[in-house]
DNA sequence: AACCGCATCAACCGCTATCTG
DNA sequence: TCAGATAGCGGTTGATGCGGT
């Protein structure tokens, strides 16, 4: 199967697009919809628009990543900062995928800020940014090696922790303005339940205590060995079912909203390997939208909703974390 | 003023996935 | 079923702007 190429290398421009180009394809896509990329170009140059002398690729391009009017540009907001390390760190260099889940900003946008921000950032406080733990394992070190280790991974901590508790104290002026403004019709959604699953992979989180953080529950040790269990007939309220992640040692049960994606009637007795659930469980991540109402809603209590992997090696890590939010801290001693 | 290095980001390239006839 | 066409994705590049010397 040969691959054709995408246009006629000769006669067509490449680089920056110019206002008036940008004009011409606005104004045919307004009219036409894009309808087939590749054609557009010569649609575009009928006896109506002038000839664009652009490939479609170069012209879709233009237009999901610059010209679409759904976009929002400039500068990240912290909670978008924060949506989109901990969606890298379930997804890794996943653009797109990330980006449905920040509706407004382009994948292409995401990526340019991870490599040149976001990635700095975390690399400056000791995180990887492929694994998003903290780099350095104390236990490798000799005693000063150690140390620095050590205060490379509070730093870390520090810095999500202080990222987190930046994001929620936006977010409790934002409640605060909603409570307090007469016009707003905003609903808070309900908080989504499949957010509970990370809860589990962070090890635990005690539904009991209404939101307070066990340290007494065990770290799935291997996540992608673990596998979770459909609690058949436990419905808990009216389209809410319940479900098991397992390690084989250590269980976390959490609820689902019956509409989640895998068909638990085909899974019955059985199980469902971990990485196809999180398929099933990105697809039900929150749009941005939605992550804003629940973070409204929870502006005081939605300790410990950070997403992200955990196993043993970064349980203190996390713990510290959820700690340090938990407790409120706005302002870090180290930053 | 000129040069240099660095940061940023729009755009390109090459590939895979999906669609279509 | 197959091959070509098209869309979409992620990595990379290069133009541009800015601050420092």
């Amino acid at each position: 199967m040969g691959r054709s190429p995408c246009c006629e290398k000769v006669g067509l421009k490449k680089g920056s697009w110019t206002p008036e180009e940008d004009q011409k394809l606005l104004a045919y896509i307004q009219e036409h919809s894009h309808g087939s990329w590749r054609a557009l170009p010569a649609k575009a140059g009928d006896v109506h628009y002038p000839w664009l002398q652009r490939c479609g690729k170069s012209c879709r391009l233009r237009w999901t990543n610059y010209l679409r009017p759904d976009i929002k540009r400039g500068k990240f907001s912290l909670q978008e900062e924060q949506t989109i390390i901990q969606l890298h760190a379930l997804l890794g260099n996943r653009w797109s995928a990330i980006a449905t889940h920040l509706s407004k900003r382009t994948d292409n946008e995401i990526k340019n800020y991870w490599n040149t921000h976001l990635k700095k950032r975390l690399t400056k406080t000791g995180i990887d940014t492929v694994t998003h733990k903290p780099k350095t394992d104390a236990l490798s070190f000799t005693d000063g090696q150690s140390k620095t280790a050590a205060n490379l991974s509070h730093m870390a901590q520090w810095e999500t922790a202080r990222l987190e508790a930046e994001a929620r104290l936006v977010r409790e002026s934002k409640l605060r303005s909603i409570s307090f403004g007469s016009s707003s019709t905003i609903q808070p959604a309900a908080p989504p339940l499949c957010l509970d699953v990370l809860k589990a992979w962070q090890g635990g989180w005690s539904k009991s205590t209404k939101g307070g953080f066990n340290p007494d529950l065990e770290f799935v040790d291997n996540p992608t060995n673990a596998v979770l269990e459909y609690q058949g007939g436990m419905v808990k309220e009216e389209g809410e079912e319940e479900w098991k992640v397992t390690n084989g040692l250590q269980d976390v049960i959490f609820a689902v909203e019956s509409s989640w994606p895998l068909d638990s009637g085909k899974v019955e007795t059985g199980q469902v390997e971990v990485s196809n659930f999180m398929d099933g469980f990105l697809d039900q991540l929150p749009s941005n939208a939605d992550y804003q109402n629940v973070s409204e809603r929870d502006g005081d209590s939605n300790n410990g909703r950070e997403e992200g992997f955990s196993n043993e090696k970064n349980k203190n890590f996390w713990n510290n974390i959820l700690n340090m939010v938990n407790s409120s801290s706005s302002d870090s001693p180290v930053f």
